[in-house]
DNA sequence: CTGAAAGCGCTAACAT
DNA sequence: ATGTTAGCGCTTTCAG
């Protein structure tokens, strides 16, 4: 491997010449720093970042933990940090950190001196950043939120996404409206709830469907044998994914999409527009959201003491074929 | 930051010693370690591997360089590769190329000093690893192969990909049948028609429809045109996300798929085989691809003189709606 | 303008 | 069993 030592002996200066004329700073004459960058050139001279991180206590690196759970839209959002953090020069460091303890991926990453973290947490919890604001390392969480304290954060606004199905339905006539989500605290899933109870009251329909699968396909089948039974006429869903799954049960059941299940789904993902019977659905700019979360950690990083800033985007109501008004006879 | 320093200022011991214990070394008695360990707890330590990186010359981290295509297929195999990465106690340093030049990619890894790079090539071309065989720096390509040299290969094997799409076609009846692929050199689209090609042959029909959008929506309309034209009867798609587009297309026409037109994608995207008309396509294994990448980099690694293995798995074709035998009067 | 020296946090070889 | 020393490749004072 070529170093700085190795091109100061070839150019017959010192190292310390060497990395001056390198990083083009003002104290050294352009000539010696052109003949330098050439033999660096010449030698293949690639830089040891790890080295500079040492002296510099930087490491331009983010470092992003969040679950993945089979949804498309992750990808998305990955390509909008990894996107936009290549213009500020950061490299991102990914981990998928399943559905256990986040704190160790966290660890792990502070370990590597990730100048900053993207998390989405899995837990709606305090606990997953305490090491985080311990070691005051600027974070920022997609995604998902958490109740407790103020963070930095960039995501879509999921009670508003909640209220507007909401809203949706219940002006095409549905009054037995039941919401699946995923339970065990999880913010975007409490968000949704709450806008679905929340408009539900509004029209003054007491009676609510909350039903939890907890990413179990065993239980959702049993959420949708107990929504049948109470003859309700519409499902939000916590995801695409599951309103896919959703309605295949349906199907299974003979229950027919839309005419006489309505189904809104919630991410708006591409490839499910596409074929017969597209799906209703809540949008979020995913590829957005990953982009705002990369150049808000970077601002953090150079001022952290900027007080916590939201970007939340508001999710838009895509009206499909899975959804259908009620004859109110 | 708490260092070693630190702890073996309370502890009373020097910087070696809290080292060693830290790591387990045989050489340190029992009682020091518990101490030292439970000092290094309470201080809240965490190991700085960046230093520990510039000692021992591995980072334990792996570059993953490859093109973002809107394609889902993608994070399937990142997904895999994390998985067992982390198994093995490497990180994985991710970055998209786009269609740009990905030597700069490569350089930007070399510099933070991964240990091996799984790279998705974008041109079938030497120039693309040149660096990392000259640097030897262990790499294994990804799911697109270069045909000059000999690597480390994780993929499917495409060329049988196209040949068990185009023998169904041809056994249900098509005589009419036509590649849409990519064009530029690209190893799989390469690959898919070289199988199109030769299963023509074998069969006798001299009559190739060999169509390149390079990725352009308008290129692909006119090639629609085109082979419409000529009264074809089906066609075989470079991936599900172009057999998805030229379906639409089709449907804008009023051609009908599969009663006109049989299609078969390539990749097996989950989402899309649910809905009514679900595609018929060519599967392969992507989670375990990825997996399977990683693990060869890391043996790679390891053992970098093991000559180049190849790791072929069998694509297999998922005979579903959107093709049908064609009727000869 | 250029160079000598110190040091980032850690490990490893060699003493003790 | 523990400590001393040197050094990984780089940047950064501070002198010259």
């Amino acid at each position: 491997m070529v170093t700085i030592k190795d091109i100061a002996k070839i150019a017959g200066v010192s190292k310390a010449t060497v990395s001056k004329a390198l990083n083009n700073k003002s104290d050294i004459s352009k000539k010696t720093k052109k003949k330098i960058k050439k033999i660096a050139e010449e030698m293949g001279y690639i830089p040891n970042s790890i080295a500079k991180c040492l002296v510099e206590k930087k490491t331009y690196t983010i470092g992003l933990v969040l679950p993945y759970l089979g949804n498309p839209t992750t990808i998305e959002r990955i390509k909008g940090i990894n996107d936009s953090l290549f213009n500020y020069g950061f490299a991102l460091i990914i981990c998928f950190s399943e559905k256990q303890n986040q704190q160790n991926y966290i660890k792990e990453m502070i370990s590597r001196k990730v100048d900053g973290i993207i998390l989405t947490p899995i837990m709606n919890n305090l606990k997953e950043v305490e090491i985080l604001t311990n070691k005051k390392i600027p974070f920022v969480l997609m995604s998902e939120n958490i109740d407790e304290g103020s963070f930095d954060f960039v995501g879509d606004d999921d009670f508003y996404g909640g209220k507007i199905a909401t809203d949706y339905l219940i002006k095409i006539g549905h009054k037995k409206i039941a919401y699946f989500g995923i339970g065990g605290n999880i913010y975007s899933d409490n968000q949704i709830k709450k806008g679905y109870i929340e408009t539900l009251n509004e029209y003054g329909i007491e009676k609510k469907y909350i039903m939890e699968n907890n990413f179990d396909k065993q239980r959702l089948k049993e959420n949708i044998k107990e929504v049948m039974k109470e003859k309700i006429t519409a499902i939000i869903c916590w995801s695409d994914i599951m309103a896919i799954d959703v309605i295949n049960n349906l199907n299974d059941y003979g229950v027919k999409v839309p005419e006489e299940i309505s189904i809104i789904g919630y991410d708006n993902i591409d490839f499910l527009s596409i074929f017969h019977i597209p799906l209703t659905t809540v949008s979020q700019p995913n590829y957005e959201i990953g982009k705002q979360a990369a150049i808000l950690i970077v601002e953090k990083i150079k001022n952290p003491d900027l007080k916590p800033k939201k970007i939340i985007f508001k999710p838009e109501l895509i009206i499909r074929k899975t959804t259908k008004e009620v004859n109110n006879v």
